[in-house]
DNA sequence: CCGACCCTTCGACCGTCGCCGAAATGTCGC
DNA sequence: GCGACATTTCGGCGACGGTCGAAGGGTCGG
């Protein structure tokens, strides 16, 4: 009955997080792509060194990776467990008020499609999940029939996905539309494909993603004319 | 292009969970039972003092909830987000080195079977999911009409169950084992009926339930003479 | 090689936060 | 009402951690 509790410590790694220079860092790596110091640090709005400390103390934390290219060093997520950990946590945590018009533009563009670490998130994200079932591609947890070949033809190496390690098909809860948008190694190959067929590209706000005028017509031709959004497009 | 991160602001909650000793009460309170200050106090290894400072600031930040009954305080947590949260975050942490026999006889109990704040994980937990599947009375993410007379059976109002607003049946990452357990407004009824039932109760260890003698024989009955888990007893 | 650039290390400053003992508040049993 | 108990508030101490400017390694372009 003694006092203790045996659990992983959460503590060391909730405090890496809990500095919001950190978390802005961490939040900036979660759009996928790997980032220079220096880019992250004017993205937290600190000094080269502040950023220089923090980055070191999340490397040692492991909670991000670093790659050295001549003279820069790219800083990128230690993996998907880390941007898991950072989305859960969105989802408690309040949304900040917006206060300029600039930044209600970042939110909507934010909210109608966006990358969370490496599969596609937001109102989009979660129509993908949605024409996915829809159309009978995926039942449960898995592809059907159907769905492999719907995928196969777009260019996703659906049997290599699946000799992936990582969970195949999971949903994730989307913190901006509070419904599931597709996740895992499945959710993850599709996103690439998205990119590689120039459907989305990326945006210049940190995470955002766009949908092209390609990758609207090539949806709709996919998902008999729905798309993977309805709305109107964000200007 | 300016340097603005606009999410939700991770860091106050992560800032929350980052100290030891709230780490240590959340974790305590992961248990799923509301607990007196006090208890918290002596859990954590502080003083009454420190402890109540530490749960107003958990309080503030809508993390826990109180009921006051008597001279007494119970806290809990404030939802399954939050315990969401904390799942997540001990998947990506280290497991701290058992330094005692003691430590490492409670940390085999944790890793047979505990609760994951409403619902069953652990070997147990992960059984529990394993053996819904291979029954068929699970599939994909909803329940087969086999599992819904399994269920009923049982005691488990699945109509009830379904009506709520929180996700049916949702795969949770086990943390010790790996491998997913049953989550969700499902897992938890089901885990409400196993105590009910008297089949597993709570351990002297916060967050470790056992296995009763009528469990071992209710659920081997259930599922075909295997149980939850095949291990021998954790003594 | 040499200057320009990116990044990290060093040294110093300062605020915040966790900790406890003691006192105050509130509740129960009698 | 009056002690006994659970909990919170107060006051003060000490430590840790975030911040920056300046200086020190590396790396590229010429």
């Amino acid at each position: 009955m003694e006092y203790i509790v045996r659990d992983a410590d959460i503590a060391p790694v909730a405090a890496l997080i809990a500095d919001p220079t950190r978390a802005a860092i961490l939040t900036a790596l979660l759009g996928g792509r790997a980032l220079a110091a220096g880019e992250l640090a004017r993205m937290a709005g600190v000094s080269a060194a502040t950023a220089s400390a923090h980055l070191a103390r999340l490397l040692d934390g492991r909670l991000v990776d670093v790659v050295s290219q001549g003279r820069h060093r790219y800083y990128r997520l230690a993996g998907h467990e880390v941007a898991e950990v950072l989305e859960v946590l969105a989802r408690v945590s309040a949304r900040p008020p917006v206060r300029s018009l600039r930044q209600s533009r970042q939110a909507r563009l934010l909210e109608e499609a966006r990358t969370c670490y490496d599969h596609l998130a937001g109102r989009a994200g979660v129509g993908l999940l949605d024409r996915l079932r829809e159309g009978g591609y995926l039942d449960g947890h898995d592809l059907t029939g159907a769905g492999e070949r719907l995928l196969s033809g777009l260019g996703v190496d659906v049997a290599g996905v699946r000799r992936s390690r990582r969970r195949f098909a999971p949903e994730c809860l989307d913190w901006t539309e509070r419904r599931p948008h597709l996740g895992g190694a499945l959710g993850a190959a599709i996103t690439e494909v998205l990119f590689e067929r120039g459907w989305y590209r990326r945006g210049n706000v940190p995470r955002a993603v766009v949908l092209t005028e390609e990758g609207r017509e090539g949806l709709a031709a996919l998902f008999s004319g729905k798309g993977l959004t309805s709305v109107t497009p964000v200007t």
